[in-house]
DNA sequence: TAATTTTGACACAATCTTGTGGTATAATAG
DNA sequence: CTATTATACCACAAGATTGTGTCAAAATTA
Protein backbone atom coordinates (compact mmCIF):
# COMPACT_ATOMS: atom_id res chain seq x y z
CA UNK A 1 0.00 0.00 0.00
CA UNK A 2 2.87 2.23 0.70
CA UNK A 3 6.16 2.83 -0.15
CA UNK A 4 8.73 3.78 2.25
CA UNK A 5 8.75 7.36 2.81
CA UNK A 6 11.87 9.16 2.85
CA UNK A 7 13.35 11.96 5.23
CA UNK A 8 16.19 14.18 4.76
CA UNK A 9 17.75 14.82 8.05
CA UNK A 10 20.10 17.85 8.02
CA UNK A 11 22.10 18.53 11.63
CA UNK A 12 25.63 18.89 12.08
CA UNK A 13 25.48 17.36 15.97
CA UNK A 14 26.17 13.79 15.17
CA UNK A 15 24.18 12.69 18.01
CA UNK A 16 20.81 14.14 17.52
CA UNK A 17 21.27 12.62 13.70
CA UNK A 18 21.79 9.39 15.18
CA UNK A 19 18.86 9.63 17.70
CA UNK A 20 16.80 11.15 15.10
CA UNK A 21 17.79 8.71 12.74
CA UNK A 22 16.96 5.57 14.52
CA UNK A 23 13.57 6.74 15.73
CA UNK A 24 12.70 7.69 11.90
CA UNK A 25 13.65 4.16 11.42
CA UNK A 26 11.67 2.49 14.24
CA UNK A 27 8.98 3.95 12.83
CA UNK A 28 8.96 3.04 9.18
CA UNK A 29 10.73 5.68 7.86
CA UNK A 30 14.28 5.78 5.21
CA UNK A 31 16.24 8.86 6.46
CA UNK A 32 19.23 10.12 4.86
CA UNK A 33 21.50 11.90 6.85
CA UNK A 34 23.64 14.53 5.88
CA UNK A 35 26.09 16.96 8.25
CA UNK A 36 25.76 20.10 6.67
CA UNK A 37 23.64 22.19 4.51
CA UNK A 38 25.88 20.76 1.40
CA UNK A 39 25.84 17.61 2.03
CA UNK A 40 21.80 18.12 2.38
CA UNK A 41 21.66 19.73 -1.43
CA UNK A 42 22.72 17.17 -2.68
CA UNK A 43 20.41 14.34 -1.20
CA UNK A 44 17.66 16.44 -2.21
CA UNK A 45 18.92 17.08 -5.52
CA UNK A 46 20.00 13.37 -6.40
CA UNK A 47 17.71 11.34 -4.20
CA UNK A 48 14.43 13.06 -3.72
CA UNK A 49 12.95 13.34 -0.37
CA UNK A 50 9.44 13.32 1.42
CA UNK A 51 10.27 15.74 3.86
CA UNK A 52 13.09 17.90 5.65
CA UNK A 53 14.19 18.10 9.26
CA UNK A 54 16.57 20.79 9.38
CA UNK A 55 18.70 22.13 11.73
CA UNK A 56 19.11 26.07 11.31
CA UNK A 57 22.34 26.30 13.17
CA UNK A 58 24.81 25.07 9.74
CA UNK A 59 28.37 24.98 9.72
CA UNK A 60 28.66 25.91 6.31
CA UNK A 61 25.81 28.24 5.04
CA UNK A 62 22.69 28.73 6.96
CA UNK A 63 19.60 26.49 7.41
CA UNK A 64 17.38 30.22 5.80
CA UNK A 65 19.33 29.60 2.95
CA UNK A 66 19.10 26.05 2.64
CA UNK A 67 15.17 26.60 3.48
CA UNK A 68 15.09 28.94 0.39
CA UNK A 69 16.77 26.98 -2.01
CA UNK A 70 14.31 23.98 -1.57
CA UNK A 71 11.20 26.02 -1.51
CA UNK A 72 12.26 27.64 -4.89
CA UNK A 73 11.58 23.91 -6.54
CA UNK A 74 9.78 22.36 -3.77
CA UNK A 75 6.56 22.26 -1.59
CA UNK A 76 8.13 19.34 0.44
CA UNK A 77 7.38 19.98 4.27
CA UNK A 78 10.20 21.28 6.15
CA UNK A 79 10.44 20.96 9.82
CA UNK A 80 12.81 23.10 12.03
CA UNK A 81 15.07 21.65 14.75
CA UNK A 82 16.03 24.86 16.89
CA UNK A 83 17.00 25.69 20.39
CA UNK A 84 14.32 26.73 22.45
CA UNK A 85 15.53 29.84 23.45
CA UNK A 86 16.03 31.04 19.57
CA UNK A 87 12.17 32.67 18.90
CA UNK A 88 13.43 34.72 16.64
CA UNK A 89 14.70 32.47 14.32
CA UNK A 90 12.14 30.06 14.61
CA UNK A 91 9.91 33.02 13.39
CA UNK A 92 12.15 33.94 10.76
CA UNK A 93 12.13 30.29 9.78
CA UNK A 94 8.59 29.78 9.41
CA UNK A 95 8.24 32.84 7.65
CA UNK A 96 10.83 31.71 5.34
CA UNK A 97 8.93 28.43 4.20
CA UNK A 98 9.63 26.02 6.94
CA UNK A 99 6.54 24.45 7.80
CA UNK A 100 6.79 23.00 11.61
CA UNK A 101 9.22 23.61 14.43
CA UNK A 102 10.82 21.45 17.39
CA UNK A 103 12.38 22.39 19.99
CA UNK A 104 15.93 21.11 21.23
CA UNK A 105 15.14 18.65 23.35
CA UNK A 106 12.47 16.83 21.74
CA UNK A 107 10.95 13.61 22.72
CA UNK A 108 10.87 10.75 19.76
CA UNK A 109 7.32 11.53 20.21
CA UNK A 110 6.70 14.91 19.39
CA UNK A 111 8.84 14.26 16.31
CA UNK A 112 7.03 11.71 14.68
CA UNK A 113 4.04 13.37 15.56
CA UNK A 114 5.07 16.83 14.06
CA UNK A 115 6.56 14.38 10.68
CA UNK A 116 3.63 12.51 10.25
CA UNK A 117 1.04 16.00 10.50
CA UNK A 118 3.03 17.38 8.08
CA UNK A 119 3.70 14.58 5.40
CA UNK A 120 -0.51 14.39 5.97
CA UNK A 121 -1.20 17.58 5.65
CA UNK A 122 0.93 17.99 2.40
CA UNK A 123 -0.22 14.47 1.20
CA UNK A 124 -4.33 16.21 1.47
CA UNK A 125 -3.17 19.22 -0.54
CA UNK A 126 -1.08 16.95 -2.94
CA UNK A 127 -3.63 14.37 -3.99
CA UNK A 128 -6.90 14.35 -2.73
CA UNK A 129 -7.05 11.98 0.08
CA UNK A 130 -9.75 9.93 1.28
CA UNK A 131 -12.30 10.64 4.14
CA UNK A 132 -10.77 8.12 6.43
CA UNK A 133 -14.25 8.41 8.60
CA UNK A 134 -14.50 5.39 10.00
CA UNK A 135 -17.79 3.99 8.52
CA UNK A 136 -19.27 7.55 8.90
CA UNK A 137 -21.80 9.08 6.30
CA UNK A 138 -20.14 9.59 3.00
CA UNK A 139 -19.00 13.32 2.87
CA UNK A 140 -17.04 15.58 0.92
CA UNK A 141 -13.51 15.92 1.26
CA UNK A 142 -12.71 18.74 3.51
CA UNK A 143 -16.00 18.37 5.44
CA UNK A 144 -17.17 17.00 8.65
CA UNK A 145 -20.54 16.99 8.97
CA UNK A 146 -23.11 15.42 12.03
CA UNK A 147 -27.13 16.58 11.78
CA UNK A 148 -27.41 19.91 10.79
CA UNK A 149 -23.70 20.96 11.63
CA UNK A 150 -20.99 21.60 9.06
CA UNK A 151 -17.68 21.46 9.38
CA UNK A 152 -15.02 23.18 6.70
CA UNK A 153 -12.26 21.82 7.56
CA UNK A 154 -10.23 23.24 4.53
CA UNK A 155 -11.34 26.80 6.18
CA UNK A 156 -12.03 26.22 10.00
CA UNK A 157 -15.71 27.29 9.10
CA UNK A 158 -18.27 25.92 11.12
CA UNK A 159 -21.96 26.29 10.02
CA UNK A 160 -25.54 25.16 11.38
CA UNK A 161 -28.07 25.05 8.63
CA UNK A 162 -25.77 26.87 6.70
CA UNK A 163 -25.20 29.57 8.82
CA UNK A 164 -21.87 30.37 10.29
CA UNK A 165 -21.09 29.66 13.81
CA UNK A 166 -18.17 31.98 15.37
CA UNK A 167 -15.89 29.78 17.44
CA UNK A 168 -12.84 30.22 19.15
CA UNK A 169 -9.85 28.50 17.91
CA UNK A 170 -10.13 25.78 21.23
CA UNK A 171 -13.62 25.50 20.45
CA UNK A 172 -13.23 24.62 16.74
CA UNK A 173 -10.73 22.30 17.46
CA UNK A 174 -12.63 20.23 20.08
CA UNK A 175 -15.61 20.44 18.42
CA UNK A 176 -13.58 19.15 15.32
CA UNK A 177 -11.94 16.31 17.45
CA UNK A 178 -15.39 15.10 18.71
CA UNK A 179 -16.73 15.06 14.67
CA UNK A 180 -13.70 13.49 13.84
CA UNK A 181 -14.93 10.12 15.40
CA UNK A 182 -18.78 10.63 16.04
CA UNK A 183 -19.28 7.97 18.63
CA UNK A 184 -15.97 7.50 20.41
CA UNK A 185 -15.76 9.24 23.80
CA UNK A 186 -12.89 11.17 24.58
CA UNK A 187 -11.29 12.05 28.08
CA UNK A 188 -10.83 15.30 29.11
CA UNK A 189 -7.12 14.25 29.08
CA UNK A 190 -7.54 12.98 25.30
CA UNK A 191 -9.43 16.32 24.62
CA UNK A 192 -6.64 18.35 26.48
CA UNK A 193 -3.77 16.84 24.97
CA UNK A 194 -5.27 17.02 21.06
CA UNK A 195 -6.37 21.03 21.98
CA UNK A 196 -3.73 21.81 24.01
CA UNK A 197 -0.82 19.82 23.62
CA UNK A 198 0.67 17.03 25.94
CA UNK A 199 2.52 19.92 28.14
CA UNK A 200 -0.32 21.45 29.05
CA UNK A 201 -0.34 21.70 32.85
CA UNK A 202 -4.22 23.08 33.84
CA UNK A 203 -7.02 21.17 34.97
CA UNK A 204 -9.78 18.77 33.63
CA UNK A 205 -12.40 20.94 34.27
CA UNK A 206 -11.50 23.61 31.90
CA UNK A 207 -12.45 20.84 29.40
CA UNK A 208 -15.89 21.51 30.92
CA UNK A 209 -15.41 25.41 30.45
CA UNK A 210 -15.14 24.85 26.67
CA UNK A 211 -17.87 22.62 26.60
CA UNK A 212 -20.22 25.04 28.15
CA UNK A 213 -19.23 27.14 25.45
CA UNK A 214 -19.58 25.27 23.09
CA UNK A 215 -23.03 24.02 23.85
CA UNK A 216 -23.78 27.44 23.71
CA UNK A 217 -22.97 28.58 20.56
CA UNK A 218 -24.46 25.23 18.23
CA UNK A 219 -27.53 25.24 20.59
CA UNK A 220 -27.24 22.69 22.53
CA UNK A 221 -29.39 22.38 25.71
CA UNK A 222 -26.89 20.61 28.53
CA UNK A 223 -29.58 18.52 29.79
CA UNK A 224 -31.18 17.59 26.90
CA UNK A 225 -28.21 17.74 24.53
CA UNK A 226 -28.17 16.57 20.98
CA UNK A 227 -24.53 17.25 20.14
CA UNK A 228 -22.48 16.67 22.69
CA UNK A 229 -23.25 13.95 24.97
CA UNK A 230 -21.92 13.67 28.40
CA UNK A 231 -20.42 10.08 29.20
CA UNK A 232 -20.61 10.18 33.15
CA UNK A 233 -17.35 9.29 34.99
CA UNK A 234 -15.67 9.21 31.20
CA UNK A 235 -15.95 11.97 29.09
CA UNK A 236 -17.77 13.32 26.09
CA UNK A 237 -18.65 12.60 22.60
CA UNK A 238 -20.59 13.18 19.91
CA UNK A 239 -24.10 11.46 19.23
CA UNK A 240 -27.44 11.15 19.68
CA UNK A 241 -29.44 10.83 23.14
CA UNK A 242 -29.85 7.39 24.05
CA UNK B 1 -10.37 -8.46 30.70
CA UNK B 2 -7.13 -6.92 31.53
CA UNK B 3 -4.74 -7.65 33.20
CA UNK B 4 -3.03 -4.60 35.25
CA UNK B 5 0.10 -3.39 34.05
CA UNK B 6 2.90 -2.84 35.83
CA UNK B 7 5.08 0.24 36.15
CA UNK B 8 8.63 0.34 37.69
CA UNK B 9 9.42 4.31 39.53
CA UNK B 10 13.30 4.80 39.86
CA UNK B 11 13.89 7.87 42.11
CA UNK B 12 15.65 9.07 44.76
CA UNK B 13 13.44 11.14 45.72
CA UNK B 14 10.73 9.96 48.29
CA UNK B 15 8.39 13.05 47.16
CA UNK B 16 8.63 12.07 43.42
CA UNK B 17 8.47 8.75 44.17
CA UNK B 18 5.19 9.29 46.14
CA UNK B 19 2.92 11.32 44.01
CA UNK B 20 4.03 9.52 40.50
CA UNK B 21 3.20 6.34 42.39
CA UNK B 22 -0.51 7.61 43.55
CA UNK B 23 -1.27 9.04 39.96
CA UNK B 24 0.08 5.57 38.17
CA UNK B 25 -2.51 3.84 40.48
CA UNK B 26 -5.23 6.28 40.35
CA UNK B 27 -4.77 5.44 36.76
CA UNK B 28 -5.12 1.77 37.39
CA UNK B 29 -1.14 0.75 37.37
CA UNK B 30 0.37 -1.63 39.31
CA UNK B 31 3.86 0.53 40.74
CA UNK B 32 6.85 -1.06 41.79
CA UNK B 33 9.15 2.11 43.67
CA UNK B 34 12.74 1.91 43.76
CA UNK B 35 14.55 4.51 45.33
CA UNK B 36 17.88 3.35 43.76
CA UNK B 37 19.33 1.54 40.72
CA UNK B 38 19.96 -1.84 42.40
CA UNK B 39 17.04 -1.54 43.84
CA UNK B 40 15.05 -1.23 40.99
CA UNK B 41 17.12 -3.34 38.98
CA UNK B 42 16.31 -6.31 40.74
CA UNK B 43 12.42 -5.48 40.67
CA UNK B 44 13.31 -5.51 37.03
CA UNK B 45 14.69 -9.01 37.44
CA UNK B 46 12.40 -10.17 39.57
CA UNK B 47 9.30 -9.27 38.88
CA UNK B 48 9.01 -7.83 35.42
CA UNK B 49 7.65 -4.84 34.15
CA UNK B 50 6.13 -3.12 31.84
CA UNK B 51 7.25 0.29 31.46
CA UNK B 52 10.06 2.17 33.79
CA UNK B 53 10.36 5.29 34.93
CA UNK B 54 13.80 6.39 35.36
CA UNK B 55 15.39 9.48 36.98
CA UNK B 56 19.00 9.55 35.62
CA UNK B 57 20.35 11.04 38.81
CA UNK B 58 20.35 8.31 41.10
CA UNK B 59 22.84 7.65 44.21
CA UNK B 60 24.41 4.24 43.70
CA UNK B 61 25.37 3.68 39.82
CA UNK B 62 23.82 6.35 37.19
CA UNK B 63 20.85 5.78 35.07
CA UNK B 64 22.53 5.52 31.85
CA UNK B 65 23.82 1.91 33.19
CA UNK B 66 20.53 1.12 34.43
CA UNK B 67 19.48 2.34 31.20
CA UNK B 68 21.84 -0.06 29.37
CA UNK B 69 21.30 -3.13 31.42
CA UNK B 70 17.73 -3.39 30.96
CA UNK B 71 18.27 -2.74 27.31
CA UNK B 72 20.53 -5.77 26.89
CA UNK B 73 17.60 -8.02 28.14
CA UNK B 74 14.19 -6.12 26.93
CA UNK B 75 13.14 -3.64 24.69
CA UNK B 76 10.43 -2.44 27.41
CA UNK B 77 9.38 1.40 27.45
CA UNK B 78 11.55 3.70 29.23
CA UNK B 79 10.90 7.03 30.04
CA UNK B 80 13.46 8.94 31.65
CA UNK B 81 12.92 11.48 34.73
CA UNK B 82 15.08 14.87 34.49
CA UNK B 83 15.76 18.48 35.31
CA UNK B 84 14.62 20.56 33.02
CA UNK B 85 17.88 22.33 32.52
CA UNK B 86 19.94 19.14 31.44
CA UNK B 87 19.54 18.86 28.03
CA UNK B 88 22.81 16.96 27.63
CA UNK B 89 21.79 14.47 29.45
CA UNK B 90 18.30 14.50 27.63
CA UNK B 91 19.68 13.77 24.38
CA UNK B 92 22.30 11.02 26.30
CA UNK B 93 19.83 9.38 27.64
CA UNK B 94 17.93 9.02 23.96
CA UNK B 95 21.08 8.03 22.68
CA UNK B 96 20.86 5.23 24.96
CA UNK B 97 17.65 3.91 24.42
CA UNK B 98 15.02 6.18 26.66
CA UNK B 99 11.89 6.14 24.79
CA UNK B 100 10.82 9.57 25.86
CA UNK B 101 11.23 11.81 28.70
CA UNK B 102 9.56 13.92 30.86
CA UNK B 103 11.41 17.61 32.77
CA UNK B 104 10.38 18.29 35.92
CA UNK B 105 8.16 19.60 37.24
CA UNK B 106 6.10 17.73 35.10
CA UNK B 107 2.11 17.40 35.35
CA UNK B 108 0.30 14.06 36.19
CA UNK B 109 -1.55 14.86 32.75
CA UNK B 110 1.68 14.85 30.98
CA UNK B 111 3.60 12.08 32.45
CA UNK B 112 0.15 9.32 32.34
CA UNK B 113 -0.45 10.71 28.94
CA UNK B 114 3.66 9.31 28.05
CA UNK B 115 3.36 6.39 30.24
CA UNK B 116 0.04 5.44 27.97
CA UNK B 117 1.53 6.54 24.58
CA UNK B 118 4.78 4.52 25.12
CA UNK B 119 2.75 1.67 25.80
CA UNK B 120 0.82 1.76 23.10
CA UNK B 121 3.48 2.22 20.95
CA UNK B 122 5.12 -0.84 22.33
CA UNK B 123 2.25 -3.14 22.41
CA UNK B 124 1.92 -2.64 18.95
CA UNK B 125 5.37 -3.41 17.96
CA UNK B 126 5.04 -6.81 19.94
CA UNK B 127 2.04 -8.44 19.57
CA UNK B 128 -1.11 -8.37 17.41
CA UNK B 129 -3.96 -8.37 20.48
CA UNK B 130 -6.29 -11.48 19.46
CA UNK B 131 -10.01 -12.13 20.67
CA UNK B 132 -9.20 -13.87 23.27
CA UNK B 133 -12.87 -15.43 22.63
CA UNK B 134 -12.94 -18.23 24.81
CA UNK B 135 -14.86 -21.10 22.58
CA UNK B 136 -17.30 -18.01 22.30
CA UNK B 137 -18.99 -17.06 19.07
CA UNK B 138 -16.32 -15.41 16.83
CA UNK B 139 -16.66 -11.24 16.99
CA UNK B 140 -15.45 -8.56 15.46
CA UNK B 141 -12.28 -6.71 17.46
CA UNK B 142 -13.67 -4.29 20.15
CA UNK B 143 -17.39 -6.13 20.23
CA UNK B 144 -18.82 -8.54 23.26
CA UNK B 145 -22.38 -10.00 22.38
CA UNK B 146 -24.41 -12.35 24.01
CA UNK B 147 -27.89 -13.32 22.65
CA UNK B 148 -29.45 -10.23 22.00
CA UNK B 149 -27.05 -7.89 23.83
CA UNK B 150 -24.20 -6.84 21.69
CA UNK B 151 -21.56 -4.03 23.61
CA UNK B 152 -19.34 -1.80 21.53
CA UNK B 153 -15.98 -2.25 24.23
CA UNK B 154 -14.40 0.45 21.76
CA UNK B 155 -16.68 3.05 22.37
CA UNK B 156 -18.34 2.03 25.36
CA UNK B 157 -22.07 1.65 24.36
CA UNK B 158 -24.26 -1.29 25.27
CA UNK B 159 -27.41 -2.06 22.43
CA UNK B 160 -30.02 -4.98 23.19
CA UNK B 161 -31.88 -5.09 19.88
CA UNK B 162 -29.82 -2.18 18.61
CA UNK B 163 -31.03 -0.40 21.44
CA UNK B 164 -28.84 1.92 23.65
CA UNK B 165 -29.05 1.03 27.31
CA UNK B 166 -27.73 4.10 29.54
CA UNK B 167 -25.43 1.79 31.93
CA UNK B 168 -23.42 3.79 34.80
CA UNK B 169 -19.66 2.74 34.30
CA UNK B 170 -19.52 0.10 37.41
CA UNK B 171 -22.54 -1.40 35.28
CA UNK B 172 -20.95 -1.33 32.15
CA UNK B 173 -17.46 -2.69 33.43
CA UNK B 174 -19.53 -5.92 35.41
CA UNK B 175 -21.17 -6.31 32.27
CA UNK B 176 -18.42 -6.70 30.06
CA UNK B 177 -16.62 -8.64 32.50
CA UNK B 178 -19.57 -11.22 32.59
CA UNK B 179 -19.60 -10.71 29.02
CA UNK B 180 -16.06 -11.50 28.20
CA UNK B 181 -16.35 -15.20 29.82
CA UNK B 182 -19.50 -16.17 28.98
CA UNK B 183 -19.30 -19.39 31.17
CA UNK B 184 -17.32 -18.34 34.43
CA UNK B 185 -18.68 -17.83 37.56
CA UNK B 186 -17.54 -14.55 38.90
CA UNK B 187 -17.48 -14.55 42.58
CA UNK B 188 -18.69 -10.89 44.02
CA UNK B 189 -14.87 -10.57 45.34
CA UNK B 190 -13.52 -11.01 41.85
CA UNK B 191 -16.23 -8.53 40.61
CA UNK B 192 -15.10 -6.11 43.05
CA UNK B 193 -11.54 -6.23 42.33
CA UNK B 194 -12.00 -6.33 39.06
CA UNK B 195 -14.47 -2.82 38.55
CA UNK B 196 -13.43 -1.10 41.86
CA UNK B 197 -9.72 -2.02 42.25
CA UNK B 198 -7.45 -4.22 44.58
CA UNK B 199 -7.78 -1.13 47.35
CA UNK B 200 -12.02 -1.29 47.19
CA UNK B 201 -13.42 -1.90 51.75
CA UNK B 202 -16.23 -2.06 50.98
CA UNK B 203 -19.42 -4.96 50.94
CA UNK B 204 -19.68 -7.68 49.11
CA UNK B 205 -23.50 -6.87 48.93
CA UNK B 206 -23.00 -3.97 46.93
CA UNK B 207 -22.23 -6.17 44.01
CA UNK B 208 -25.93 -7.35 44.26
CA UNK B 209 -26.79 -3.65 44.37
CA UNK B 210 -25.51 -4.09 40.62
CA UNK B 211 -26.54 -6.96 39.83
CA UNK B 212 -30.30 -5.83 40.35
CA UNK B 213 -30.07 -2.65 38.58
CA UNK B 214 -28.02 -4.22 36.02
CA UNK B 215 -31.15 -7.02 35.86
CA UNK B 216 -33.81 -4.16 35.61
CA UNK B 217 -31.78 -2.17 32.62
CA UNK B 218 -31.42 -5.17 30.70
CA UNK B 219 -34.41 -6.33 30.85
CA UNK B 220 -33.71 -9.26 32.72
CA UNK B 221 -36.21 -10.80 35.28
CA UNK B 222 -34.14 -12.24 38.64
CA UNK B 223 -36.87 -14.81 39.29
CA UNK B 224 -36.15 -15.86 35.36
CA UNK B 225 -32.85 -14.66 34.28
CA UNK B 226 -32.24 -15.11 30.92
CA UNK B 227 -28.89 -13.15 31.05
CA UNK B 228 -27.12 -12.55 34.48
CA UNK B 229 -27.42 -16.11 36.81
CA UNK B 230 -27.05 -16.28 40.04
CA UNK B 231 -24.69 -18.87 41.19
CA UNK B 232 -26.08 -19.77 44.65
CA UNK B 233 -22.99 -19.63 47.52
CA UNK B 234 -20.91 -18.97 44.46
CA UNK B 235 -21.84 -15.89 42.84
CA UNK B 236 -22.95 -14.38 39.18
CA UNK B 237 -22.04 -15.68 35.51
CA UNK B 238 -23.55 -14.90 32.25
CA UNK B 239 -25.65 -17.58 30.64
CA UNK B 240 -29.13 -19.21 30.09
CA UNK B 241 -31.10 -21.03 32.78
CA UNK B 242 -30.13 -23.79 33.71
C1' DT C 1 -0.37 50.83 25.41
C1' DA C 2 -5.24 50.11 25.66
C1' DA C 3 -9.19 47.49 24.42
C1' DT C 4 -11.03 43.22 23.46
C1' DT C 5 -11.32 38.40 23.27
C1' DT C 6 -10.24 34.10 24.94
C1' DT C 7 -9.14 31.01 28.43
C1' DG C 8 -8.49 28.82 33.10
C1' DA C 9 -9.86 28.53 37.80
C1' DC C 10 -12.98 28.34 41.40
C1' DA C 11 -17.17 28.05 44.14
C1' DC C 12 -21.43 26.36 44.48
C1' DA C 13 -25.52 24.09 42.85
C1' DA C 14 -27.48 20.37 40.42
C1' DT C 15 -27.22 15.81 39.13
C1' DC C 16 -25.89 11.21 38.96
C1' DT C 17 -23.96 7.13 41.10
C1' DT C 18 -22.99 3.98 44.58
C1' DG C 19 -22.79 1.79 49.29
C1' DT C 20 -25.30 0.31 53.18
C1' DG C 21 -28.65 -1.23 56.55
C1' DG C 22 -32.72 -3.45 57.16
C1' DT C 23 -36.04 -6.64 55.79
C1' DA C 24 -38.37 -9.85 52.84
C1' DT C 25 -37.74 -13.77 50.01
C1' DA C 26 -35.53 -17.79 48.27
C1' DA C 27 -32.39 -21.78 48.52
C1' DT C 28 -30.16 -25.34 51.01
C1' DA C 29 -29.22 -28.54 54.72
C1' DG C 30 -30.57 -31.23 58.62
C1' DC D 1 -40.67 -29.09 57.84
C1' DT D 2 -37.62 -26.02 60.18
C1' DA D 3 -33.40 -23.76 60.75
C1' DT D 4 -29.87 -21.61 58.50
C1' DT D 5 -27.72 -19.23 55.05
C1' DA D 6 -27.76 -16.52 50.86
C1' DT D 7 -29.86 -13.34 47.82
C1' DA D 8 -33.20 -9.56 46.32
C1' DC D 9 -34.94 -5.33 47.16
C1' DC D 10 -35.83 -0.76 48.86
C1' DA D 11 -34.89 3.78 50.41
C1' DC D 12 -31.80 6.96 51.56
C1' DA D 13 -27.35 8.97 52.71
C1' DA D 14 -22.87 9.75 51.21
C1' DG D 15 -19.87 10.50 47.63
C1' DA D 16 -18.54 11.78 42.80
C1' DT D 17 -19.11 14.16 38.85
C1' DT D 18 -20.75 17.73 36.09
C1' DG D 19 -22.93 22.46 34.91
C1' DT D 20 -22.70 27.28 35.43
C1' DG D 21 -21.71 32.10 36.74
C1' DT D 22 -18.11 34.91 37.72
C1' DC D 23 -13.71 36.68 37.71
C1' DA D 24 -8.89 37.24 36.71
C1' DA D 25 -5.08 36.02 33.86
C1' DA D 26 -3.41 35.57 29.36
C1' DA D 27 -3.50 36.24 24.62
C1' DT D 28 -4.80 38.87 20.80
C1' DT D 29 -5.92 42.98 18.39
C1' DA D 30 -6.30 47.71 17.58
Amino acid sequence: MKDKQTVLVVDDEPKILGIVKSYLEMNGFKTLCAKNAREGMAFFEEQGTDLILLDLMLPDFSGEEFCKKVRQVSNIPIIMITAKVDEESIINGLNIGADDYVTKPFSPRQLMARVRASLRRNKSHASASSNDGSDGKKSAVGFLSYGDLMIDTENRIVRKNGEALLLTRDEYNILTLLMSRQAKIFTRDEILEAVKGDDFDGFDRSVDSHIKRLRAKIGDDPKVPKYILTVYGMGYRLGEAQ
